[in-house]
DNA sequence: CCTTGATCGTAGTGACCACTGCACCTACGT
DNA sequence: ACGTAGGTGCAGTGGTCACTACGATCAAGG
């Protein structure tokens, strides 16, 4: 059993990819040649572009969870605490560059062709549930309010991306102007 | 001067490609089909693909104006009473299904590589100075809050496109929770 | 009439895309 | 020793992309 690339450095540099160009950037060529590697062993590991992407983005959503859990310390009452206390952590670009790109990903997914739009529709699905156990209160409203807290952060990101970090800090400190830190 | 198709037909045909198959679904080819002439064509009148991308995208942020000048009747104090004056109207696919198109174009763009990328930058920045004007208050605080704004109806499209309409209001109606209708 | 410029068709350019056929190699079990 | 299965290289497949060379058409002006 020769395996002189294993799967987990190919999905390694498959994020890496992404972060640099983009989801769409993310071609079979390009990353074969970031590693400079044969294209063959990329479409081994990763047979349909549909596996290359959502694995990529699986694996973007459970690194992202890995460092939110840390930042939600407290149980949050309202979608904009959440939000807030997931803010810094999205938006330390020192940390991982990879988590800005995953919500863009998602619009991006959303804007694409069927596979990539039910694969995103599954994605945020799952987050806002995940995001519940973060939330005080009955069902339905924690739902709402998880939906809520995810379009604030990627509304955040996204005029992070477009008008610079400064523009999102101030924006950001407008929309969380009244909540306790 | 011979002139079959009209440079505003093509336009308008491109503005429902874009909404029916995303930007990156609109092409060269993709446009000529559907109205069933050649591609040069479309080509003659938007010479590079950049030409044909920013006109759309210049077509959809007029339209999308001219409806939410109505809709700012008053004032708004913050970015969550501008953001829910804006939100009924965006939400409204009936009225024109480009609406919700434009900002997940944004974040298409965003993603992309950089010809778009600065155009995107320049979209939301233009955005951002128009939907100042319909703001109280000092300029610098106003800058930000039409960040914020923007941030949050962008966030709130993307719910939608993912999680549909339902999901989308119900978060929506948790936002606007506790500002004057 | 004849030039001129705008408009549009036919055909094709090279680049890139996701994906494949096939042969090969190398380690492993038996 | 030998088959077998996992892994890798080489060379392509058909398709789509943005964009172009070149010529035909057709209206209006001089």
């Amino acid at each position: 059993m020769g395996h002189r690339h294993s799967k987990e450095q190919l999905l390694a540099a498959a994020l890496e990819a992404a972060t640099d160009d983009g989801l769409s950037g993310l071609t079979y060529g390009s990353l074969a040649k970031r590693l400079g590697v044969s294209d063959r062993i990329v479409v081994y590991y990763f047979p349909t572009k549909h596996d290359l992407i959502s694995e990529v983005l699986l694996e973007m959503g459970a690194r992202l969870q890995v460092a939110l859990a840390d930042a939600f310390t407290a149980p949050a009452r309202t979608h904009v605490e959440l939000a807030r206390a997931a803010w810094p952590v999205l938006a330390q670009r020192r940390v991982d560059p990879t988590f800005a790109l995953f919500f863009e990903a998602l619009g991006l997914a959303a804007a694409g062709t069927q596979p990539y739009r039910s694969l995103a529709t599954e994605l945020v699905d799952g987050w806002a549930s995940w995001l519940e156990q973060y939330l005080e209160g009955d069902a339905e409203p924690r739902r709402a309010e998880a939906g809520a807290a995810i379009a604030l952060l990627d509304g955040l990101l996204l005029l992070r991306q477009l008008s610079g970090p400064a523009a999102a800090e101030r924006a950001a400190s407008r929309i969380f102007r009244d909540v306790a830190p």
